[in-house]
DNA sequence: CTGAAAGCGCTTACAG
DNA sequence: CTGAAAGCGCTTACAG
């Protein structure tokens, strides 16, 4: 039982292959095909279960009709929510996802870029790690479609859709001075990326602002030795000179993790402790106490990507653009 | 500046496309090629940054080396966990994955079995929804490879991975009666997938075998009513006339809203009601309390299913294969 | 041991 | 308005 091609139909019709896939692909104005051979020829493709064979077509057009994702952990709800809205974008355009993980690795960030290359993905979507600068490059210069999405390198001519990180900051330290908070601790992540960055010198900038910034409150965690230095940093700032009074959790996982190292510590909270962090946690379900959070806009990241990534593939001269979206701070739960 | 193609080596080399193309595929001693040949070949192809066309190569032999999974819903935690060990394993045998969701929707799952189908996947991975079988029989019948995952249709002649959900379900009830219940609750979806039907039939079969079954003890929550119902449930059980002293949640989603409403009616567990579920939960570290869950082998279920999935892709008269994995109790967290 | 040729199914100029 | 033909890049018999 062979599949039934264009050339099945043409035959049983005694019409050419191209006036068919004209009709199919729904371009008989441009071949100004007429009417009835048309219709004759909608007929038959239905009639004999006519399905199009997309390797085929995407092998002669050079298109995937793919897009290649690429996230740090699937399994990390933020991650997941994205992809989840990504791919619900991505239907719409026609385009399929392959999502891929690179746990935070370079090493796997780059075997990542070179499996979907091979597997010629018509653009990609990346969440870059650490010093994950050098592949985007390539592609970059590869001319291939590129969108960076949550993280971004200042450097990179290339399109992302981000969150104003800084103004973040900012916020969440304010929600905190206002409650009456005057040493505030940063937990974050010790690494090189831009959100960080910004997330911190937002933070110190609104301390500043006010006469609060000590440097000495702020503890930076190794992603890869997170179970150790959550340890180190909440001990760290729990010390009684510091007179701790409330913490920053730059993301989710770091307070998803600093927050049990705070309950193992009896930390009282939110009488003596005041926290604010960004991101929804599972954990506020949990707790008794409500925790002021940074709300990024997830859904509309996802969307913007993808049609940041559409426009570029349509383009051979892609315009290199940088989204920025806002923020909002979030009474949990 | 156009792609280097098997043509163009061989031009340079003054062979013929045939032989480039045995060579680069490993195919060297098949082909008989002459080692001299060979190794120019290869040196040539790495020199001009040779990279073959997976589109066209796909085409050619009608593999898209590409594996379609359906799932509920990416964005849970279980699902997600799934997803991440079939990619692993996926990768490994040079196959990429695309994720789709149903949201338990059957004309989801419809929709999302044509998407797949139009992509040409080599096979498919399923979570079927509740009236997804006739779906899942198409496939079939059109001797595509799938596997189906976690939830199985027995009237279907189809491969699978699921877990004995009979004897987990046994296994959960014991646990409560050996911590001195008699009256347990039963919180189960109300749907007729079998996976579900097994853990109700464990549940009461266990509690007849100790002469403690009471039917009314059974609350069936609607899927897609789940927060009104939920409260139904708890509250019925909770009445007083059922001197109720455990609940066993049927899945993580159902313990996941059901100890929430435990708490708001400030249900004293472990005390006064022990606790049961299916699969860990993120709520098991916010809680004080120690709830013993069922925990399912997901890196093998993901694993197992891609290994027999890739099988049945390798032969053309694929052997059906029912694989049924032991889950154990452990205590949380 | 290696080359010449056919063909997978489709789309796209081109010719009439 | 429609057909004949070329060709995308690859693999696979087949012939020598």
């Amino acid at each position: 039982m062979t599949r039934v091609s264009i050339k099945h139909i043409a035959g049983k019709l005694g019409v050419s292959n191209a006036t068919v896939s004209l009709v199919l692909n729904g371009k008989e104005k441009e071949g100004r095909v007429g009417k009835e051979t048309a219709d004759k020829i909608r007929q038959v493709a239905s009639e004999m279960n006519y399905e199009p064979n997309n390797l085929a077509r995407g092998f002669r057009i050079g298109k995937s009709h793919t897009i290649g994702l690429i996230v740090a952990d699937i399994s990390n709800p933020f991650f997941a929510n994205l992809a989840f809205y990504i791919q619900e974008q991505a239907e719409k355009f026609g385009y399929s996802v392959i999502i891929t993980n690179t746990n935070e690795s370079d090493l796997k960030m780059e075997k990542m870029v070179q499996v979907l290359k091979n597997r010629q993905v018509d653009g990609f979507l990346i969440v870059p790690t650490e010093y994950g600068e050098p592949y985007v490059a390539d592609l970059v210069n590869r001319n291939l479609p590129v969108v960076l999405i949550d993280r971004y390198f200042p450097a990179l001519n290339v399109s992302s859709v981000i969150v104003d990180n800084y103004n973040a900051s900012v916020k969440a330290v304010e929600n905190l001075v206002n409650r009456g908070c005057k040493n505030i601790g940063l937990v974050i992540y010790k690494n090189s990326l831009q959100h960080i960055l910004e997330r911190k010198r937002g933070y110190m900038d609104a301390l500043k602002e006010h006469g609060y910034y000590n440097p000495a409150l702020i503890k930076e965690v190794n992603y890869s030795l997170m179970q150790d230095d959550i340890v180190i940093a909440i001990e760290g700032l729990l010390a009684k000179e510091n007179k701790l009074d409330g913490i920053f959790f730059a993301t989710n996982t770091l307070f998803t993790s600093g927050i049990k190292q705070l309950k193992l510590m009896q930390a009282d909270i939110p009488n003596h402790i005041k926290l604010v962090t960004f991101d929804k946690s599972e954990a506020f379900e949990w707790m008794n106490i409500s925790i002021p959070y940074i709300l990024q806009p997830i859904p509309d990241m996802g969307k913007m990507a993808v049609e940041l990534l559409v426009e570029q593939i349509g383009n051979n001269a892609p315009m290199v653009k940088c989204i920025e979206l806002q923020t909002s701070l979030k009474e949990a739960p």
